[in-house]
DNA sequence: GATGAATGAGCATTCATTCAT
DNA sequence: GATGAATGAATGCTCATTCAT
């Protein structure tokens, strides 16, 4: 159950649906989609399996409710930065350690609300959630290596490796993943440090940096 | 229908399991494990639903069995190039190579399969047969950095950013596929390069290269 | 259909659960265990046949909730009658009696449930809810014979015997039923006299009788 | 499989007929009518499952052709006995002996041709072949009682009362054979005599003779 | 006759969704 | 609005039976 101290009458209608809304995320990121039913759901809710349907028309419109807020949600922590005039270097960092603090955050957040038994490892990162944060993500790399990159490299091709990177490496990053809080914000460090390198300076900065 | 030009009683067994085992990879590219039903493969073929049991026990299994083959096929093409004192840059070229080769063949037996109407923008790329080949080259590449890489680098960080450009620079080559087969030779050796540079110089040699 | 005055939705839970039930008890009857479907059970009910999991996780389970039932209902029966300090040839004749009466009662609601159609020559004596029953009167005689017989009779023999009787000679009392409710209260208590008799004394008693 | 020796070939059709008339009383013995499937039989035997068809019409005809045969089997034993003339109590006695005695051969049967693996306190002795024998018995019962038997008692009752005894009482016998072929001889004849005692005196006569 | 792969109706069960209360 | 029982289409799977070889 996500919440008790209030009754059904006092919660607001935007309380309940954001019940609902905690309890699918957790639900989607245990199970993925397809295998998550609406009853798995509601049953992480003190509401009763009929009121789904007062919030939500369908298991797709919730799906996609979640996706909408966790890019927006991502997007505000992405806009905190300078978006004008902005590096392609810095964007990166900055884009990346966005990234990398959103997931750190939401399995935290899955951790917490998970019954302790779950294996954390199995949860998900390729929820449409995250989709539509790369859509975001890619749409801002563009924008960005439009104005300032060299007319040779394939923007497509580098954001998609960047994007890929992301996805991959913060998944080994979330195994590393103590309940150290300082830990883990030096993981997030650690990590957007070596995705933004990798894309700079590829290896060979790294076996350049050894041998010498 | 995979064929109708043999009665299914003439065709041998193993071409009835082969017919099942093309359907299900198609279906399986099309809509993923869960949404896949059993009934949508064998609709694909000019069999009867019963008849899938006599060559696989469940869902499950000719999803293994699919897994399996792929992998088996990608580690033969993976085994033609040279594995011992191989450099970390060739096995990353041959390796890319490989996979970039694999997809595209996959890409064009689903679009030769596929009733026309399909949209080939939803091809999968998360499928099992996809992450048994991943596992495969995560070790092997992690073997290699082993013996070679610096002791520096974080060798779990490096694989899950090869496998992540593989995966989504793959994903974006795909839809650049036209019919001319040397067009398509092409896009692959592009891809390849691309992704081995990023690696190994990051992009900062493309720009310095421009800026001298 | 069992009842179609109310709406379903009017009808308490527990209702359904008895029309289910009762559903189920006539089929059983009918067909047998294995025989039967849950179609075949809620095709009785005027319910569609998801709801039959809302009151029953499987058909084993209906089929054991039936059993527990029935024996519960008999055990009651049988328990009317004074139990401490009883002779075993008292408790023959109860257990008799309360047996015969059981399957009068089970008949005639078997009779009134059933379409007109079913031949009801065919309704079955070895389901399980009788197999249940007959382990109970099979401790209860048991145990009386324990204290109470002589140390040469072969317990488990006579026990067997017992219930054997019970069983084949009341099949063949409800083949003679009418509607004539004084007649059937005649019938059973005959039953239960030749039963209690013939393990009393042998039929050499009868013809001994005659013969003087 | 119950015979290799031979190649299919050179048996006669009769010597395939018992092949699987053998697999399938062994299989309809341990699992009953329903829960055998027409594989289940086939598989105990050396044959292909279409073969089957060439023999029977249906899983339902083995069955009937089975209770045939048993009935058949069993009346020879019961034949062996003088008709004529024979006094209840003497038909009794043969005809208790000779379903102990075929039910002894068919558990032994079942046990020698069953996989070690098999639970036999779960030898069913409700199959279809064992009614075909009691209706046999039940006609001969009420022949000889309609000649001998006192006007009063009830014939019908009487035949069930002795069918019961036997079923039930024989199921008990059987959970006590053991290997020893002549502890099984006494085993029957125990049985016998106490079923016929059973019936001609009733246990009175037990306890009267150890008052005495 | 023997074979064994193919068949497809049928089964137990699940689950998104509806709707009377 | 909230409730939760009812719904029934859909699913994975089984099995008696057919039939081309």
């Amino acid at each position: 159950m996500i919440s008790k101290t209030q009754s059904k009458r006092e919660r607001s209608k935007a309380a309940n649906r954001e019940a609902i809304l905690d309890a699918a995320r957790l639900v989607f990121a245990e199970l993925g989609y397809e295998t998550t039913t609406v009853r798995d759901i509601i049953r992480r809710t003190d509401l009763a399996s009929g009121t789904f349907y007062n919030y939500f028309k369908s298991k797709e419109e919730i799906f996609e409710a979640l996706a909408e807020t966790s890019a927006a949600e991502f997007g505000r922590l992405l806009r905190t930065l300078p978006r004008e005039n902005i590096s392609f270097e810095d964007y990166l960092k900055c884009a990346f350690s966005a990234y990398f603090h959103f997931i750190v955050e939401r399995h935290a957040e899955v951790l917490r609300l998970a019954a302790p038994k779950i294996h954390i490892s199995d949860v998900r990162s390729d929820t449409p959630e995250m989709n539509a944060i790369f859509q975001e993500i890619r749409k801002d790399i563009e924008t960005i290596l439009a104005s300032e990159g060299s007319p040779d490299i394939d923007t497509a091709y580098l954001t998609a490796s960047a994007i890929g990177i992301a996805r991959e490496l913060g998944d080994v990053m979330l195994t590393r993943i103590s309940n150290d809080q300082d830990q883990t914000e030096k993981l997030v460090e650690q990590a957007t440090d070596f995705a933004t390198n990798l894309i700079l300076c590829g290896i060979r900065h790294a076996f350049d940096e050894i041998r010498t």
